[in-house]
DNA sequence: CGACTATTTAGATAGTCATCAATATAACAA
DNA sequence: TTGTTATATTGATGACTATCTAAATAGTCG
């Protein structure tokens, strides 16, 4: 057999949707603010944290950490269980995966 | 010694600073353009590839992918040796390792 | 219900960006 | 030098986005 490049045994290069995709999540940790705040969910562990105690530290209006929670949660990064008026946000299973397969590939 | 979320023994949450730099990086990487320009030169290995064979598979005119390369390499992703009249892009040593880090940690 | 709190949505604005055509620069070749 | 090719830069345009204030929604408690 001959010798081929690592990568092409495994796949193809990457498809406009595939890139898309993945580009998706890569765009929801391209902001200073939306990477500190999933690193805010991410130390609070699997209890989450209250969406209410991300605002004062980022130092943003509390309608911009919302839709910027949003954008985190669409992308699959994070995710949100309401209780009561509060919502708590914790990192989704997984949350990583394809950021991490695609920079370790 | 009481228990401690496993983070905490290791970082403080990210400063804006922090998360400007690393978003840079995460910005670089999140257009399907430049994730697919990336891929490429990847999977073109250490003699890298010359930039006028990255136009025709992208289907996107010279100057974009011109405009596109000088991100990825301004990001620290990719570097460029000039050949002639030719230049050839290549995959920077530790080009991902911020973003591993911070995706692992 | 009415008052209060947490969150989301709407609308506006200023800034950024992906893209292209046209042009400029640079290297080579005859 | 003149022509040809590879790459970069410029300038324009349409789309997107981070942010805010104001308003709407929803849940809790007297």
């Amino acid at each position: 057999m001959a010798t081929q490049r690592s990568l092409s045994i495994h796949s193809r290069p990457l498809t406009e949707t595939q890139a898309g995709s993945l580009a998706d999540v890569f765009a929801a940790l391209a902001d200073p603010t939306r990477l500190r705040l999933f690193d805010l969910v991410r130390r609070a562990g699997d209890g989450g944290v209250c969406s209410c105690d991300l605002v004062e530290p980022l130092d943003r209006s509390q309608p911009t950490i919302s839709h910027h929670l949003k954008v985190l949660r669409e992308a699959g990064l994070v995710e949100s269980r309401k209780e009561g008026t509060w919502v708590w946000y914790s990192v989704s299973p997984g949350a990583t995966a394809s950021l991490l397969a695609f920079v370790t590939k």
